[in-house]
DNA sequence: GACGGTCGTTCCGTATACGGAACGATTGTC
DNA sequence: GACAATCGTTCCGTATACGGAACGACCGTC
């Protein structure tokens, strides 16, 4: 039984009172509105609930439907699983390009690099050419399946499945999945911070070309 | 009343809908239930609902209350999350030996081949020995932060932030984050399915030593 | 082929989550 | 300082999600 989230939320036997507010769904939401600079009333009205419904949500002191729930999340543009704690830093973003379709699993914000992890799919003899990324960025793949050629445009190399290739993306550099199979493959940028970057943690839509 | 209970989750004006993950709820309950070869009246018995609540929440007939999907996600062993539709193989389940801390951030069940993508923090100083694996098992790191000592006992390698490394687990292997910084890393471990091998898919208790 | 066991669904009275209205507190304006 | 506007909370009647019981269907066993 893999326990879940947070603190050991007691799922033994028959049932442990389970105490309404036990995991911070109302404080999550809190805090996603109070990010937007929404009002309570202004959330309510804007989702098309109640003010004493939104107010008992936040506060704990309900047990709200699903039906409350999908609404205020959908006015506040997350996923509901992500209010709920599924992963407060990134779920399910995705970039895509000609040929390759990638989901952002992970981001790493450190001090002075950023890594991306993502996922990668690449259909079977597909090809995309992409530019070069800043100085000092590096890409790490793991091939899951099939066969990648990646790497520098002039110096591609071949990876098959459970092989690591890593590169300077610094260049403008290419994906293909050569043979009859598609390409599944775990894709980690690292970023370097550059001097003099000071953008904060959360503007994040400069999201890169794979 | 709001309606738009199922499909169309329509959030019209301000923001692009964001991809909530299709909201069938229901199914993915039913799905995780029969699985784990529970009858509705099992599930609704052990996780203290009626059979009533259950029936109609898989059916899609009922709008669930928060407490109802706990008591039944807790029951299930998933996080609630994922019962949403956050990822449909895993999120955020936690391995946690001695020294090392990690978080399956992603399964990938191939056919003859399985990977398990952690994240791993390793306080400073720490070290932790692991059992060998099973034959042909492989560990594939790459480090975000600090200096990891890892790989098979008598002849571990050193990786610092950016830098990868990859060893044969089917043999005891060390993790320690030498120097003052704690380790971040990401750990990819490779499982070829033995012959023979016919888990299904899903049965996934066997949570790796790290 | 009657019987006890279990399956998933439906019916029903009760508990409660719902939206709307009223509330006191706070802020900005004249 | 009176006033209007808005904040978040609380009160209240109604809609509805809840658990328990009854239901028909589908097994095995004798």
């Amino acid at each position: 039984m893999l326990h879940h989230s947070l603190m050991d939320c007691g799922s033994q036997t028959p049932r442990p009172a389970l105490e309404t507010g036990s995991h911070d769904v109302g404080p999550r939401i809190r805090r996603l509105r109070e990010e937007r600079g929404l009002s309570l009333s202004e959330l309510a009205r804007r989702a098309g609930v109640g003010k004493a419904t939104l107010s008992g949500l936040e506060n704990g002191t309900r047990n709200p439907t699903l039906e409350t729930l999908w609404a205020v999340t959908a006015e506040l543009g997350v996923p509901l699983a992500v209010a709920l704690g599924a992963d407060p830093v990134v779920s399910g973003a995705t970039i895509r390009g000609t040929a390759v379709a990638g989901v952002l699993l992970k981001v790493f914000e450190d001090e002075n690099v950023t890594y991306e992890l993502y996922r990668l799919m690449i259909p079977a003899g597909a090809r995309q050419l992409s530019p070069a990324h800043h100085e000092g960025v590096t890409e790490h793949i793991t091939v899951f399946g099939g066969t990648l050629r990646v790497g520098p445009a002039d110096s591609p190399l071949l990876a098959g499945p459970g092989e690591h290739i890593s590169w300077l993306s610094d260049v403008p550099h290419v994906y293909a999945a050569v043979g009859d199979q598609d390409v599944h493959a775990s894709l980690l940028i690292r970023y370097p911070r550059r001097r003099g970057d000071e953008r904060s943690p959360e503007d994040s839509d400069a999201s890169p070309q794979a």
